[in-house]
DNA sequence: TAGATTGTTAATCGATTAACAATC
DNA sequence: TAGATTGTTAATCGATTAACAATC
């Protein structure tokens, strides 16, 4: 059988669904159904029902998804049953609010190196894990030796280019940017975009 | 003629135009192209063009695109040639964050008010402006009597329902949610998200 | 004029939704 | 069994792309 490429999109939404479950979870709750997501998350039950179809069969008819088990399952598919090794790159503000952050830990994600190019932020403590700031000239070989796979980049956006560029160069396959610039990257490496003015700027031609 | 309702699809567009466009200023260049254009943000010339094309023509044939023109039509489209005040609640490290970033300014928002409920931080200066942190029992009031129609949600998960229910009574039209969790408003209030963990579990599963 | 690029049409492609048989 | 909800099909809806006349 020729497993069909899934759609980017149906992937994209799975850790919507997976944060709602985890909601779910959280409050206790064994049981909910395609109805009762869609409403929290604001989209069909046929989407969600439709969406779940691309990966297996996961709940039951009459009944509907046991919370735990589909969150499992999501947790495998989105490979987020495991921790992930992310690097860092800029240690300003926005680096270190980045580096601060609680909420990656339990996600699947720890960020186990910061760099930067600024002579007064290498060599201090940053962050929940107090790690080092290092030198952003070591990068390539940080990333190398730990084969690490994921990125983030809150540089400047000048910076931005030449740190994906390092990055993908040494094997990075993901990269989250923060920098407020679109960035090329080679095939086989995926980036996505955080960037609160774009966020805003969808709203305003509505008011 | 009717205007037939634009996609929210393509208005999502906008703004990163309007950024490439921005960039391009900045490098001092005068004229570019769909082409041009769609090679540096990884999309098809033909859908710059479809996209432009539902505002107006923006361009000659043969030549292109005038950089500063279009840049200045867009920005008048998605009402960023102006400057909008925006509420941010929230003020850990991600409101901190959020309130020190510099970029808003040059491209049509400043943070006018900032508000907590955390009487640790209450009263506290905070961010660029040196705004005082204020209670949030007052949110209600301040987006009433100054009209802000733009909030920013920087608080944690628990508390983001309660946060937009009053910003949307008291008049608020678009929200930025930094909180990590699906919420849900009256209809003619938008919502964007930004939540780094789901952008990084886009990407995991392609790893 | 010759070359280039727009704006637009029509075709293609893909995503969403409605509906319902299957079945718990 | 009766009621509920899934998984899936087919229809609808919407977005993207290719192609090209218009025209600068």
């Amino acid at each position: 059988m020729v497993r069909r490429s899934i759609p980017d999109i149906v992937v994209g939404r799975l850790p919507v669904y997976l944060r709602a479950l985890s909601f779910l979870l959280a409050e206790g709750r064994q049981i909910t159904s395609s109805q009762e997501l869609g409403d929290r998350l604001g989209i069909s039950s046929a989407q969600i029902r439709k969406d779940l179809s691309h990966f297996g069969e996961f709940g039951k008819q009459g009944t509907g998804y046991d919370i735990a088990f589909l969150y499992d399952q999501l947790r495998q598919i989105l490979k987020v049953d495991r921790m992930w090794d992310v690097v860092l790159v800029g240690a300003g503000n926005l680096g270190k609010a980045i580096a601060d952050y609680g909420g990656f830990a339990g996600k699947g994600f720890m960020i186990t190196a910061i760099f930067d190019n600024d002579p007064d932020k290498i060599g201090k403590p940053m962050g929940i894990n107090n790690l080092i700031v290092r030198d952003v000239s070591e990068l390539a070989n940080a990333i190398r030796s730990s084969e690490i796979k994921i990125g983030i980049i809150a540089t400047p956006a000048r910076d931005a280019a030449a740190v994906a560029k390092a990055m993908a160069e040494a094997g990075v396959k993901a990269i989250l940017n923060y920098a407020p610039i679109t960035i090329t990257v080679p095939a086989g490496v995926r980036v996505q975009y955080i960037d609160p003015v774009v966020g805003l700027q969808r709203m305003t031609y509505y008011l």
